[in-house]
DNA sequence: GTCTATATCCTGATAGAC
DNA sequence: GTCTATCAGGATATAGAC
């Protein structure tokens, strides 16, 4: 409460930058990095392009700040449910669920973005959040499992705790994106998240065979 | 051999088209629709750009032709290796071998252009070629699988024939792009195959508990 | 902090000579 | 069938007034 010049200064221009993230999030996540242009960021924030350049420096810089932004919800919630009592696979099928109720965009589109559509600092910074914050704590339930004899361990042909966690992501990807199947669940989730655990531990299998 | 007038004009013209499409299919599968220019493609093939447009009316008219290739690529090797003698899960595991050793791109990529960044009519042409020709004969296998009672059907908590079919896309997706594991096998790709096939029937887990 | 105006470049596609 | 030349539009980013 000192120096404030002029109305709120420092406020409203992170409230501004926050509306600016929250309408590049939709359109980046909805139709990728190279389909949305800052003119249509600032359309959506009600602004004009130019002013988006007072926020962000580039449009590559948006971007990771939208991205940061929804890994770091996402490690926020992982966190939470990992950190509850209950079995590692009690835990993982309530995070599959909040992945699958929370998540409403292309996952592997994000996935392909962050990989390949930005310069090398911006995907090493993208890349230390991902797999720091989502594949790390994920990993750690794995190896649970892997330690109470529930998983086979990489020796025994599993895939190792980093591995099994990577795998999770793809059934989430899969099952996110498959309106064909039984979709309803997009609410409960439930079912969904259910079923994506049963693959994952069990396969497509009735299991009575070699 | 009638009437060709001036020096092979068929034979040149569809050469120069299948050049045409080898370079855009290197190109569009390893970046995308919306990141490569049809200036990148023809100079890649060795042209100006306007000659593309003697070929192919629209650039999303050549990005059809390649896909419709590669499709037909992918049918053909899963039709013929379906069609080989063997157990339907032995016929799976060398039809997952074929797509891990010669898939190079980014196959979420090209699923993701063929769903998204094109009009109405050039999507249902792709959708129908990539249900009829890729899904539809992995569904058969898995069809057999469950009349084999060695898969859950849908009513046992199964994901159905075609619901197995789209897992399986996903999983090849899945340790297409991981060479964090054990991506020797790109070239064997036989324990990669073994591998997912694994995954696939039996889960993550050492199937002694329920 | 946002605006108008603009620089610079790249895009897909067309016109017309040869 | 390929070329040169070009159109019209959209992209990111900057300059400078208010």
């Amino acid at each position: 409460m000192a120096d404030r010049r002029r109305g709120g200064t420092a406020e409203e221009r992170d409230e501004t930058a926050r509306a600016i993230v929250a309408a590049a999030r939709r359109l980046f996540m909805a139709h990728g990095y190279r389909a949305v242009s800052t003119r249509q960021v600032a359309e959506a924030v009600g602004l004009t392009q130019p002013a988006l350049y007072h926020h962000f420096a580039t449009k590559e810089e948006l971007y990771v700040a939208v991205a940061l932004h929804e890994l770091g919800r996402l490690r926020a919630g992982i966190e939470r449910l990992a950190g509850r009592e209950g079995s590692w696979s009690a835990r993982l099928h309530d995070i599959a669920r909040f992945m699958l109720t929370t998540v409403d965009y292309d996952f592997p589109l994000m996935y392909h973005d962050m990989g390949t559509e930005l310069g090398m600092a911006a995907r090493e910074r993208l890349g230390t959040a991902f797999y720091g914050g989502i594949i790390g704590p994920l990993a750690a339930l794995f190896a649970d499992g892997e330690r109470a004899g529930a998983l086979r361990h990489e020796a025994q042909g599993g895939l190792g705790a980093a591995g099994d966690a990577g795998l999770f992501m793809s059934l989430v990807a899969h099952f996110l994106d498959r309106p064909g199947a039984k979709n309803e669940a997009r609410t409960s989730g439930d079912a969904t998240a259910t079923l994506l655990m049963g693959v994952l531990l069990h396969g497509l299998g009735t299991s009575r065979e070699s």
